[in-house]
DNA sequence: GCATCCCATGTACCT
DNA sequence: ACAGGTACATGGGATGCG
């Protein structure tokens, strides 16, 4: 018997097997296996019925064995009578489950629709990347297995990566795997500075990269979009009858069918954004929350993994799973939905410039909302919250809102941009996206333990605070000038940062909530809606901090797909505009400065100086290009790109810019990005002046500044000069 | 034939 | 399929006007 110590890289299920690789402390890979047998419940429709259905399913070829068991059936319900049936192998799992649900003594099966691997895990309590002890045969057949509590580590595991990138001679817009050849595999750093790249000829490049993988032995393979990169490696190996050294395990991947994930067994698959994003440390707290492998957990959607940790928690609470329904089980009148639940509260913004606006935050505040007051699915009813036992919500919440506030607050003890700085923020960043839709995913109608009363409890509550601390602030005598669910936005004549941090002290004393300030601006401006000038718009502002910097929410800037010209350019109008030290100021000479910016930056555009790559507008395709039902812009500019042989699909980002934006053939009024440089293309000089007067009209509305009363846009020619000399006298 | 209004559609942002 | 709510741009039909 053998015995080792590491971290727990990845799992994976098939057949009657479980396959856990170990990186061991000393840095060597191991394979294990261990034993699995699927298995599921059954909640007879009688209890009469349970001994017949027993009977049946003992002499079911593909089971393996039944148990009558006593589980709680819902978080509320008392305990019943199930059936526990386990079934001999992943393989004939999904026809043992067809089969029960045709028989009509069945009111419904239970722990059926999570993945292998999840049950895997939960029955073993083990979240991936934990440290492990672990002892084995001969045959590397797990014997046994202990989970070693390193939670308070700033280190990640000891896991290793390469970054690579492959380039593909193609005369056409999307490659073609069996006729395009890879040209270069590029090795980067994780500040992506290339430190290798192999060339030449293709299966020559191939062969090194496979070497190269070999020597290195990496845990995780990252890369733009991996899972194409990939194969499309993969598919060339394929073609020139080359086994790459992907995989850990001995596939003979030529062999292969489906080649993902088979063909990378024993390595983590990683996408760069996601790396950038959060790190391997903050993949390895996604994982232990959700009890997902790495691999799987750095691409799921965050309510896929919560739910994933609530049927967790929920095992260990002996209560079975119910089957995710996914569809609305309440029937609500409009007077309830509109009364009901209003979400959080937002105070409409008193629009216009202010002057020493203070920002204050609650910390994490609907995370604290449903520890402090036990909300949960099953302790929420309308009108009430039970608080005798800690619900099962909280208990979820409460252990990694702890965490993220640990890792958060020790980030501070290493110098910036430390390595273990790094670490912390990647750690709580994961952390802060999952509590922040633990609180979405309670009202969410996919959410298989969903209780409307709960959602809507954590609302009032937050409105119920935000309220009080509204009322504090007006009694210490400040102004609130807008509010939004957790967030204050207060002023006073002469208040000085610690008055704002003052506040901050009462209204977190008062409440019990944390509460910071979080933002300390100079000059703020709350803007209107665009659409409708009467109506005060929310969650879109700017302004600039006492620290120099500018701030901003909602405008184009914060837009991806606004082109990066109308980006500098909205960026100097607000410097010029904010090129002050009292608001008077602002008002008397840098209004007409911006002004003069403006038509000086119609002028360029109009005389067709601007470079064709700063006007291109960015948008993802969210869907298959023919489901879209009506022409806009990207949709024309994404069926352009496939009439010259790209392939698309959805997630992908379409560039394309305005060449005749009024153009009756929608064909006619975009052109996409990348057939530009060959063309001597012209742009829609009339577009981007209407959408620079768009950008202009956000920062300088306020000001006074109005295409229609200045006439912009009837004779703009003309009235540009017009402008000039009105500014100018 | 056009300007204008209004709604549906779709994307991205905010918390 | 799998956090919800909000703001905005765009297309395209309906409507009004000369």
């Amino acid at each position: 018997m053998k015995q080792t110590r590491g971290w727990l890289l990845d799992v994976n299920v098939a057949g009657s097997e479980a396959v856990l690789w170990l990186k061991a402390e000393d840095g060597d890979v191991i394979r294990l296996t261990d034993k699995y047998r699927p298995s599921f419940y059954i909640k007879p429709k009688d209890a009469s019925e349970i001994e017949r259905l027993a009977a049946m399913l003992i002499n079911h070829p593909n089971v393996v064995g039944v148990k009558c068991e006593s589980k709680y059936a819902s978080l509320s319900s008392k305990k019943t009578r199930v059936l526990h049936v386990h079934v001999d192998s992943t393989k004939k799992y999904r026809r043992v489950l067809r089969d029960m649900a045709e028989d009509s003594g069945v009111e419904a099966l239970y722990n059926v629709d999570l993945l292998h691997v999840q049950w895997y895990l939960f029955r073993k309590d083990l979240p991936p990347t934990s440290k492990i002890h672990v002892s084995y045969n001969e045959r590397n057949e797990l014997a046994h297995l202990e989970v070693i509590d390193d939670g308070l580590e700033v280190q990640p595991p000891p896991f290793t990566s390469i970054i690579f990138d492959i380039e593909i001679s193609s005369g056409k817009l999307t490659p073609d795997v069996n006729m395009d050849p890879i040209s270069k595999i590029g090795i980067f750093d994780e500040h992506l500075n290339p430190i290798k790249s192999f060339g030449g000829d293709e299966k020559n490049l191939l062969h090194e990269f496979s070497e190269y993988i070999r020597s290195l032995n990496p845990d995780f393979l990252i890369s733009e979009g991996v899972d194409e990169k990939i194969t499309y490696v993969l598919e060339r190996a394929r073609i020139m009858e080359l086994n790459l050294e992907v995989s850990r395990e001995n596939v003979d991947f030529l062999k292969l069918k489906k080649l993902l994930p088979y063909a990378h067994r024993g390595r983590v698959l990683l996408d760069l954004e996601t790396f950038l994003s959060i790190g391997i440390a903050g993949v390895t707290e996604l994982s232990r929350f959700s009890l997902v492998p790495p691999g799987l957990a750095a691409k799921w959607p965050a309510g896929r993994m919560i739910d994933g940790r609530q049927c967790y928690e929920a095992i260990k609470r002996d209560v079975i799973i119910p089957q995710s329904r996914a569809f609305f089980r309440f029937v609500k009148t409009a007077k309830e939905v509109i009364f009901g639940d209003r979400g959080g509260l937002i105070l409409s913004p008193k629009t216009g410039l202010h002057e020493n606006v203070g920002v204050l935050d609650f910390e994490s505040m609907f995370p604290h909302i449903i520890v402090k007051y036990n909300v949960s699915y099953e302790t929420a009813s309308p009108n009430r919250v039970r608080t005798d036992k800690e619900g099962f919500l909280p208990q979820l919440t409460r252990n990694h809102l702890e965490r993220r506030l640990y890792f958060k607050h020790l980030k501070k003890k290493f110098p910036e941009n430390s390595q273990e700085w790094l670490w912390c923020d990647q750690r709580q960043k994961a952390l802060k996206g999952i509590l922040v839709c633990i609180y979405g995913y309670s009202g969410c109608f996919a959410n298989r333990f969903n209780n409307v009363a709960c959602y809507e409890e954590i609302n009032r509550i937050a409105r119920e605070i935000l309220v009080e601390a509204m009322n504090i602030a007006m009694r210490e005598g400040f102004e609130v000038i807008y509010a939004d669910s957790d967030s204050l936005f207060v002023k006073k004549e002469g208040a000085c940062r610690e008055d704002f941090e003052d506040l901050a002290g009462k209204i977190s004393e008062k409440t019990g909530l944390p509460i910071a300030l979080d933002k300390h601006f100079k000059f703020l401006v709350l803007l209107k809606q665009e659409s409708d000038p009467s109506l005060d718009a929310a969650r879109r502002y700017f302004g600039k901090l006492t620290n120099g910097e500018l701030f901003y929410r909602g405008i184009e800037l914060r837009r991806h797909d606004c082109p990066t010209f109308i980006k500098r350019f909205e960026t100097r109008l607000m410097e010029i505009l904010f090129d002050a030290e009292k608001a008077e100021e602002i008002w008397k000479t840098q209004c007409k400065k911006a002004f003069n910016y403006v038509v000086e930056t119609c002028d360029l555009i109009r005389m067709g100086k601007i470079p064709l790559n700063e006007l291109v507008i960015s948008k993802s395709l969210r869907r298959p290009v023919n489901n879209y039902r009506s022409l806009f812009p990207h949709v024309v500019a994404a069926k352009q790109l496939i009439q010259m042989g790209k392939q698309l699909k959805s997630g992908d980002t379409i560039d394309f810019i305005y060449v005749n934006a009024e153009h009756r053939n929608p064909f006619r009024r975009v052109t996409p990005a990348e057939v530009l440089c060959d063309r001597n293309q012209r742009y829609d000089r009339d577009k981007y002046v209407e959408i620079i007067l768009d950008a202009a009209e956000t920062i300088l509305g306020n000001f006074g500044f109005n295409r229609r009363s200045l006439g912009f846009g009837m004779k703009p020619r003309n009235f540009i000069e017009e402008l000039k000399l009105e500014i100018g006298s």
